[in-house]
DNA sequence: TTTATGTTTTAGGTATATCTAAAATTAAAA
DNA sequence: TTTTAATTTTAGATATACCTAAAACATAAA
């Protein structure tokens, strides 16, 4: 098992999740836009990661997740949700200021670091922005989740995760009230936009566009 | 004020560390011995240094850090000191397996991240080898120490810090007793090879060599 | 004061990670 | 089926961080 550099590492993760888990080709365009890098430079990143055998590549049809790959891209999300955990439970990050120092810290070469860390935490299953960290040996534990705007009228469900993670989008939501965890019903729906109100706690009522509410998962 | 890369950073904490916190002049051979990197290379990095004047350097003649320098050493040295602190105290590693680890975190890049992190560890003084914690801006707050191997028949004191901080030589002194805050008093003297023997705690009697000794700072 | 020795620098090369500009390829439109 | 447009790759640069081998320099020894 070839070790990766750092920048390979971002990339394989970036690849991991546009390609929705390996579930999907993946296509240079859509790494460069992820990765803020132009498609040459993708290019010549993909021949190393092919090399590697962490992806399968064939030129100019995209790239293909290998299962080690998936594994090596697994780890790293372990680290870092475990990290953002650590930021928000101990340090007192606020959910939006932890993911670029995460990028950084998931990088850090230690086993037992991160297993001593993931005991500290009490094995935490999930992130501060609801999404699953994935065990050890890369198995990741999924629950059922949809987008809010797919709820129908006076449905019930629960807030497990947000879709974008986006400081903006975070801090919006910390001002409007709604949080993971908070248990929510669809009070009101508009045809037109598609914009939708919602109860949270049975407290609080919460206008929002369609487009936050497609940015946030709920399971019922 | 320029930023510094990982090697940069690197290269700076081992010359000030060399250079006895900017007293003496350092040479490129000794650099390359402690970066273990090739004095070629050493060369290379001191004209970069030199030309984001961080260090004041004289082709053939050596070099001395600058003020700059010695903020920006002591940044990543107080880095380094507390995420030490924070594998011994929180994530329970022992004090020989610390420094590897907060040799590579010592890089991340977050002025609130350590702020929080010091914080957190209820703003430590000294590493877990008794290293003093530069403040925010660089403050060292030293306290008198000598080896010793330098202390009088008879003479007390108290360990503070050691000099090697070594895996080996850590392990060493957990194996026969000897720790970080032990009171000491010393029982006997070997005049032929300099060898003594201590009291910690007015309970277990110590033999070491002159060599060991000279690798434990005491505070009279 | 010249020579020898050790130290340091330079010259030139490799590997990673990026870029721009040009060429190649695929896929869509005419 | 040919042309066009978009995507992707290659070619050639730049910057960092290392290397080996050769040249330059400082200093200690003769
Ligand atoms: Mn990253
Ligand atoms: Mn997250
Ligand atoms: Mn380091
Ligand atoms: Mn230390």
């Amino acid at each position: 098992m070839s070790t990766l550099t750092y920048a390979e590492e971002n990339y394989l993760k970036a690849i991991y999740h546009l390609s929705d888990g390996g579930k999907k080709g993946v296509s240079t365009n859509d790494i460069s836009g992820e990765m803020k890098t132009k498609p040459a430079s993708v290019s010549d990143m993909l021949r190393k990661l092919g090399d590697k055998a962490v992806i399968e590549y064939r030129k100019y049809y995209g790239v293909h997740i290998t299962e080690e790959g998936k594994k090596l891209a697994l780890q790293t999300i372990r680290k870092h949700r475990l990290w953002e955990v650590f930021l928000v439970e101990k340090l007192k990050f606020s959910w939006d200021e932890v993911h670029e120092v995460a990028d950084e810290l998931e990088h850090i070469k230690s086993r037992i670091l991160i297993q001593r860390l993931d005991e500290y935490l009490g094995f935490p299953k999930f992130d501060p922005h609801g999404d699953p960290i994935p065990d050890e040996y890369g198995d990741v534990r999924t629950r059922p989740r949809l987008p809010l705007n797919e709820l129908d009228l006076h449905a019930t469900g629960q807030i497990v995760a947000v879709k974008d993670s986006s400081a903006a989008f975070l801090r919006y939501l910390d001002k409007v009230g709604a949080y993971i965890g908070a248990r929510i019903k669809v009070t009101d729906m508009v045809e037109f936009d598609g914009s939708i109100e919602i109860l949270v706690d049975n407290k609080k009522s919460i206008f929002m566009s369609k487009d936050v509410a497609g940015n946030i998962l709920v399971m019922q």
